[in-house]
DNA sequence: GATGAATGAGGATTCATTCAT
DNA sequence: AATGAATGAATCCTCATTCAT
C-alpha cells in the first residue's frame, strides 16, 4: 500500500470520526480535540489533512452527500413506473438514513440552517442540491411528457417531493415527539401519488 | 408611563435586537455584546432582564412563536371552507414571515436543529409545536367528519401540511437559489387540495 | 428625633448588616447588594453613608474594635491581682466573642491577613492594635514593678498574651476541628501564670 | 530530560509564580493573567497544568505545606532533650519562613481565614494540620511520660506551642509594626519552657 | 509525517459605582 | 434623601491553530 492510500485512509477515518461527533454535539459543540480523540490520532495531525475545523465539517458533509447522490440514482434507474421511481427515491433515502444517521443528522440539524445564512458551504454543496432537485425535476418532466402524470411544473413538483422527504427524515431522527414509522412513508408516498396523478376526469375526456 | 411598562418596553427592545443579530449570525456566532450594541444598551443591562444568553435566545423564539400561534388561529376562524382554511393558514404564516423574517430565520435555521438534538428548548416550545400540529389535525379531522375531504389520518395529513409549509418558508428566506414566489404557494396549496380532496369516483357514487 | 440621629441609626443598621454578611461570606464573597438587602435598604443608599465597599468594611471592623477596646479596660479595672486582671482580660474577650461573633469572625478571618499585606486598614486600626498591646504591656510593667511577676520584658510578654488569646478565639470560631472549650481557656491562663510567675527560688531568696 | 520532567518543571514554575503573586495580592486580588505573566507563560498554558485558579492556589499551598512538614520532623529527630526539640521546631519553622516567605504569607494571610469559613481546602490540608498538631502532642506526651516535663494535657500544650509559633511568624512577616527579632524567639521559647517545666517544688517533694 | 504543548484572542458573566427620577 | 436601573471594566476560562521536537 502506497503513501497515498495510507493518507486517504487516514483522511477517511478523520471524516468518519468527525461525522460521529458533529452529529452528537453539533458544529459549535464539537471541539477539534473531540474529533481527533474519536479518530484516535493527534490533534495536530488533523491539520495535515484539513486546513481548518470548518473544512473538516464541510468535507464530512460533502463527501457523504456525493455518495447519497449516487445511491438514489442507481435505485431509480431500475424502477420502471413513475410510482416505483418515487418509492425507490424515498426508500433509498430512508435506507441511507438508517446507515448514515450521523451524516443526515448533521445535514438536517445544522447544515440547512447555514444554507439559509450564506456563510460557508460556498459552491460545492449548493451545486449538489441543485443537481439533486434538477434530477428529480427531470424525472418528473419525463413522466409529464409521457403523459403518466398530470401536467405539473416539474421544478415545483420536485420541490414538493423534497419537502416531504425532508419532513420524513427529520421526524425519523428527532429525539422528541413521535418518530416517523412506515405509515408515515406510505402516507407521504400516497400524497405524492394523488398530487401527481392525472385526474380521472382528465383521463376520461 | 410606569416603571413596569418601561421595563417591559426595554425587554422587548432587547428581544427585537436579539432576533436581528441571531438571525444574521446564528446562536454561536452572536456575542452578547452584539445584542447589546444592536439594542443600544450596555452589556450588563441585558443581565437585568435575562439571566443568560441562552435565555435571551429562548425568549426571543418563544414569544414570537406564541404570537404566530395566535395569528393563524384567528385567520382560520374567519375562513369557512376547508380550502379557505388551508389557504388562510398558509397565507397567515407567509404574512407573518414577511413581518418577522428574523424570527423565522432563527426558527428555521437553528431551532429545528436543536429540536433534533435535545439540548435546549425544553418543554415550552415543544408543547407549542405539538399544539400547533394538533390544531391542524383537529381542523382536518373536522373536515373529514363533515365529509369535505377524504378519509385521511388527520395527524399524518397535518404533518404533510406542516412539511410543505416549512419548505415554502425556507425557500422564501434562503440566500441562494430561487426564492419562493407566489407560484410556489399556489402549487403547494394545489398539491394539498389534490391530496385531501375526495376522489371524484367517490363523489359520483 | 433629629435628622442626624436618624442618619446615625441608619448608618449603624448598615454596619450591622455588613458584619453579618461579611462574616458569612468574606470580603470578596460579599456583594454590595448583599449588604443592602440584609440592611433592608436600597443599594444606592449605602453610598450616601459610605463612599465605597471597602470603607464599609473598614468601618464595620473599626467601630466594633473600638467597643471591644473599651470593654476589656473596664473589666480589668475592677480586678485587683494580676492573675485576676489576666483572667478578666481573657474572659472579657471571650464574652465579647460570644456576643459579636460576626465581628471577630471577620477580624480573625480576613483582617489579620490584610494586616500582613499592607493595602487597606491604613492608620486607624493599626493604632488601635498598638494601643491594645501597649495597655497590656503597661499592665504587665506595673506588675513587674510591684514585684508581682518576674522581671519580663512587658512588651514581649504582652505579645505572648495576645498570641494565646488569638488562638483561643480562633479555635472557638472555626468550623472544623475540635472547638475550644473552657478547658482551653484554663489551660491558656495557667500557661500564662506559669510563664509570668516569679520563680519559687526567687521568692525564697 | 524527558517530557515528564519538563512538564513537572513547568508545573513547578507555575506554582512558584503563583506563590509570588498570591502572596503579594491575595487570592481575589490575583488574576490568572498575573500568574501567567509572573511565570512567563501564556494564560492558556496554566490550564494545561491546573483546571482552575482555585486549584492552582490549593496546590501552591499544599505542596509547600508538605515540604514544611517534612523539614521540622527531620530537625526534631536529631534533637535529644525536649528543650532542644522545641527549639528545633521553632527554628525549623522560622528558617523555612525565611526561605519561603511567599508560602507562609499566603498561609497566614488568607488560608487560616478560609479555614474559619469552611469553603475550600477540603480534606488534604485539614488532615495536614491535624497531623502537625498530633505530632507535637505526641512529642510532648513522650516527654510527660518520661517525667521530663510536668503532667500537662499534651494536646492543649501542643496547641499552645502552635499559637505562639503562629504569632512569631506573623510578626516576622507583617508590614507594619515592629517585626519579630531573635529576642522574640527566645522569649517565646523561654515562655514555653517555663510553662512546661516541672515545678521545683514538685521536684523537691 | 506525527505529535501535543503552547498560545492568546474571544466570550459569557459579575458587580462596584453612578445618576436620573 | 432614597431608589434601583444602567453601566462597562474586569475576570475566568475555552479552543482553534501553530510549531518545535
Amino acid at each position: 500500500m502506497g503513501r497515498k492510500e495510507l493518507g486517504a485512509q487516514r483522511r477517511c477515518k478523520i471524516l468518519q470520526a468527525a461525522r460521529t461527533v458533529f452529529a452528537r454535539l453539533g458544529y459549535t459543540g464539537t471541539s477539534v480535540e473531540d474529533i481527533s480523540a474519536q479518530a484516535g490520532i493527534a490533534k495536530g495531525t488533523l491539520y495535515l489533512y484539513f486546513p481548518s475545523k470548518e473544512q473538516i465539517y464541510l468535507a464530512a458533509i460533502v463527501e457523504d452527500a456525493r455518495e447519497l447522490d449516487g445511491e438514489w440514482r442507481a435505485a431509480i434507474a431500475v424502477a420502471t413506473t413513475w410510482r416505483e421511481k418515487l418509492r425507490a427515491y424515498v426508500e433509498a433515502r430512508l435506507n441511507y438514513l438508517d446507515a448514515h444517521q450521523d451524516f443526515l443528522r448533521i445535514f438536517l440539524m445544522e447544515f440547512r440552517g447555514m444554507y439559509l445564512q450564506g456563510n460557508l458551504l460556498q459552491s460545492e454543496l449548493h451545486r449538489f442540491f441543485q443537481q439533486d432537485e434538477a434530477q428529480m425535476a427531470q424525472l418528473l418532466a419525463a413522466a409529464v411528457a409521457r403523459g403518466e402524470i398530470r401536467d405539473v411544473d416539474p421544478e415545483l413538483a420536485a420541490i414538493t417531493v423534497t419537502d416531504l422527504m425532508h419532513g420524513l427524515m427529520e421526524r425519523r431522527l428527532r429525539v422528541w415527539g413521535r418518530p416517523a414509522g412506515p405509515a408515515d412513508t406510505e402516507f407521504a408516498l400516497d400524497a405524492l401519488y394523488r398530487m401527481l396523478a392525472r385526474p380521472i376526469s382528465a383521463a376520461r375526456s
